[in-house]
DNA sequence: TCGGAACCACGAAGACCTTCGCAGGCCCGC
DNA sequence: GCGGGCCTGCGAAGGTCTTCGTGGTTCCGA
């Protein structure tokens, strides 16, 4: 596998909707994409995206169905990692820290946050 | 102004070179760019930077210079809100811990992630 | 003075992205 | 059986991005 290319806007979109639906068909996707894209322009998305390999299609049926190729995780992993290598010096922690700037988080996800890092924090002290 | 687009990735290249410089001509920063692109490559993209308002050029002396016209961090924030809505359903702090986990930081890094965290913790509690 | 070096403007080429109309085929209800 | 609806594939159009050559101008050293 080359470098998978990462995804554009409106393949980003596709990837959201098959990431929460789960697998779906062209029309499927069209209609939770709203009326913003007509139906063939979401179908030749899925295809273009399956050259790629950025989803996989069940043509078992007449009707095909759509799949993400790769988790939300991983996807997210990589754009990340690709912002930070364009725009942060390659530092996610700085990424990190202007995300947090950036937009207001829930005290929710602060706590999420702060959790995690008292994890980290705690692996760090078993292992001395 | 419109929208202002988010930086393309050779707009992005060159904005590193202007914000870790400082104001530089066209030939710094193509020589900083490394011969990765000619010399006339990089002054049609400032052209066009300039008619976006990316950078403000100085035209006083023959030898025009350019500068960043946002901020590096003002660029930073953009970039990551513009993130966050198109792959993290809008929540940076989401973000920022799939960052964490996508590239170890270093302990230093940590260490000023908690102490961010532990100043918004305080302001938190001086707010009650 | 004159030739080369450096500079800027312009335009074109090629690669992608995104959009969508149209054609052809299949299937189902009437 | 057949017409309408839905499906896929195809191709083209228009936009953006990136690249770089060419041409014209200015400047400076020999």
């Amino acid at each position: 596998m080359p470098a998978p290319r990462r995804p554009t806007d409106a393949e980003l979109a596709i990837l959201r909707v098959l990431w929460e639906q789960g697998p779906g068909t062209v029309r499927e996707v069209a209609v939770e994409l709203g009326r913003e894209s007509a139906y063939t322009t979401v179908l030749k998305l899925l295809q273009i995206m399956t050259d790629k390999g950025l989803v996989r299609r069940d043509e078992s049926a007449r009707t095909h169905v759509y799949r993400a190729a790769r988790s939300e995780r991983a996807t997210q992993r990589q754009l990340v990692r690709d912002l930070a290598d364009r725009a942060f010096g390659g530092s996610a922690a700085r990424l990190a820290m202007q995300a947090l700037a950036a937009r207001k988080a829930s005290p929710a996800e602060l706590a999420e946050l702060r959790g995690w890092l008292a994890e980290r924090e705690g692996k760090r002290e078993e292992a001395r």
